[in-house]
DNA sequence: CAGTGGTCTAGACCACCTA
DNA sequence: AGGTGGTCTAGACCACTGG
């Protein structure tokens, strides 16, 4: 019931809270207390309460309705499979595990970006852009095909030997740069010469597709990039969530 | 600068301010007033102006940093494109214009449900479950074939002609249910019978899949479904803003 | 250092649901 | 009618940023 001294006490009750409904202390399909009791046992206030509940429900957890009370949502199996999740800052290596990734670099130069590339970093024909190609291997099988560009501006000292491990460590930690979001569009394709060459694909494998522009924090876009990998390696899963 | 009666003040503001920032009175990569100054123009409480900052940064539109200001984002031509989102409760009909869609119902079947189904919509083997294939077109070309499984008991008088028109109204506007959230995984596959029969689809045409489980505000789930499309006809963008 | 957004409170009122 | 969650306020303090 202690609570470490940095802690936000909305994150203190929403994890206590979360930790409850997993392990069935607040069972699937029941009313969770109502606010004023919660905020009596915390010792915190209504509004703080309301908080911690709004964050849960944002993550399909609960479902509040007024004048009735908080529902606790069942576990679903789609929540649970292993999917990569559509929303990820991190990079392949955090989510599976550095050691069981690595990459091979098939590409890395120092281009003028061509008008799509322009248009989506925000970018003129005269910047400098890092253009890289890199097959990443899960447990040393072929698994995603990334086609990444990076303004030479934001990234200054880009090294291949960087593009071995996780670039996404390298501009956090290095660059001290952060992510403010990503927009991605999800699809389906036909294999190019670059899978079937790398993803050992055949000439009608299919491929599945995520093409993302990420921007920073202060709004100036970091990376447009591509991941291919075939149909039956990985999918993405999105939870979405009815507000209003 | 009236507000209509029922209007939650939050929803105002956020509302204004998301204008402002489309028309360009906010210009993109510059800072808002902050939130003092924006509480003095609408007269509200500062607490008031930062809920309305919160939706609106949910949404991509803006970043706020401690210490610094709410800086407004760019534009990005990726979520301008007019894929379908990838979220969305409105049905077919209501996404793209109910004059452009109309449906060939397949199958429409009461069945029990299999181990897999009953796992998804968390039923028995004795809960009946309708089985409804249909094949989604737009503008009379072929589009999706959707193969959906609804618990009987939650829709007790669905009838085929309300399958030629927008299922989602009619559980809506007639049977009162209201979606609480859905799942969705998506993924790539090999085309089956069905997509070369429907969907005109050669024996290697690349299929996009999203799979997906609704449930409604009080946790029940309402349905279990697939959508499929031809590579090249849809594809889904997703949102990620960077939240901590 | 001054200024920003973030957290938190106590308390008030409202809209909604069930009965 | 009574109870629920939703909205809103005024005011306090904190953490972070930049000069």
């Amino acid at each position: 019931m202690k609570r470490a001294v940095r802690q936000k006490k909305y994150q203190y009750v929403a994890d206590t809270i979360r930790q409850r409904i997993t392990t069935g202390a607040y069972p699937a399909r029941t009313l969770l207390p109502d606010q004023n009791a919660l905020a009596t046992e915390f010792g915190v206030s209504r509004i703080t309460i309301k908080k911690a509940l709004d964050g849960i429900a944002r993550e399909g957890l609960i479902y509040k309705k007024s004048g009735l009370g908080t529902y606790v949502l069942g576990e679903t199996t789609l929540r649970d499979r292993d999917d990569s999740p559509a929303n990820a800052f991190d990079g392949l290596s955090k989510q599976q595990g550095a050691e069981r990734v690595s990459s091979q670099v098939i590409k890395f130069e120092v281009t003028f970006p061509n008008t799509m590339v322009q248009e989506q970093l925000a970018l003129t024909a005269h910047d400098p852009v890092y253009e890289i190609e890199r097959l990443r291997l899960l447990d040393d099988a072929p698994f995603i095909l990334e086609h990444t560009f990076l303004p030479l501006r934001l990234v200054p000292d880009l090294a291949p030997e960087i593009l071995m491990g996780s670039l996404y460590t390298f501009l956090h930690t290095e660059l001290h740069l952060t992510f403010g979001g990503a927009y991605r569009s999800i699809h389906a394709d036909m294999p190019n010469q670059l899978d079937v060459t790398y993803l050992n694909a055949s000439a009608t494998t299919p491929i599945l597709e995520t093409e993302q522009l990420i921007w920073l924090t202060n709004g100036q876009n970091i990376e447009y990039s591509t991941a291919r990998n075939v149909y039956d390696k990985r999918s993405y899963t999105v939870l979405d969530v009815n507000e209003a």
